[in-house]
DNA sequence: CGGTATCCAGCGCGATACTG
DNA sequence: CAGTATCGCGCTGGATACCG
């Protein structure tokens, strides 16, 4: 098949280890660990296990599709365990592994630093977009 | 034109009358912190300052319109600025503010977490894909 | 060199309905 | 309660062409 030339320049980026690349495998973890719901789900599960209504009452505005989705993901990469309870009204509860604790920890640190800073951004942005749209 | 993505998809669920609680504007810094380009982008401008083609450069397969629009919302939110100089040749010169170390520094730790373990994910997810395809 | 404007394909994601 | 299946909109982002 016919590589394409912006392919070429991905691979010959490779060389720098330290640095992940567009064509890295790191890329697609990071992408779940900081995906829109992915980041939530891993602070709240930082606290304690939660069941599926409980995720998405506490984080809000997510689809069950996106909120299933989001944790199959973290799942499929080792960052949380889902335990079925064979209950009549099913129940299933979802907390971190240890990996999931490790990677949720710098995610945490993010989170905390943006919403002590966002405040300072919101500044930023007032000057530069005077007359917000409605 | 310069329309925050989360913006617009915030609005977007307000229109239809969703339930969406807006989880406060620190989800749309986060997004521009962990965005496909922006964390690669604040990681190479912590080391030093960059050209607009240099970051294109180490990089790589980040279109201009992308890797503008990253360094735009970077921009806007006080993590970075930009310097011209007008000389013959254009040239621009994006280095970090205070602020944006202070972010990218989080951001940091995360990748290089991410770096360090995604062996351990990869082996997780070859467990979970047992019959890879045909 | 350093962008911006326009077009267009892909698919992310929400809404809805259905299952166990 | 905890999902899965399906549909369709419109945002995301790459390619291209064009300016200062």
């Amino acid at each position: 098949m016919s590589t394409s030339p912006s392919r070429l320049l991905l691979a010959r980026k490779a060389r720098q280890g330290n640095l992940y690349v567009a064509n890295c495998p790191s890329r697609g973890v990071l992408d779940h660990l900081t995906s829109r719901w992915g980041s939530l789900i891993l602070i709240l599960l930082l606290e304690r296990t939660h069941r599926f209504s409980e995720l998405g009452r506490e984080i809000g505005g997510v689809s069950e599709k996106m909120l299933a989705q989001s944790l199959q993901q973290l799942e499929a990469d080792g960052f949380l365990t889902r335990t079925v309870y064979p209950t009549v009204p099913p129940k299933v509860e979802y907390s971190l592994t240890p990996l999931g604790s490790e990677a949720a920890t710098p995610i945490k640190t993010l989170t905390d630093w943006v919403e002590l800073n966002v405040s300072k951004v919101l500044k930023v942005r007032a000057k530069r977009h005077p007359a917000p749209l409605t």
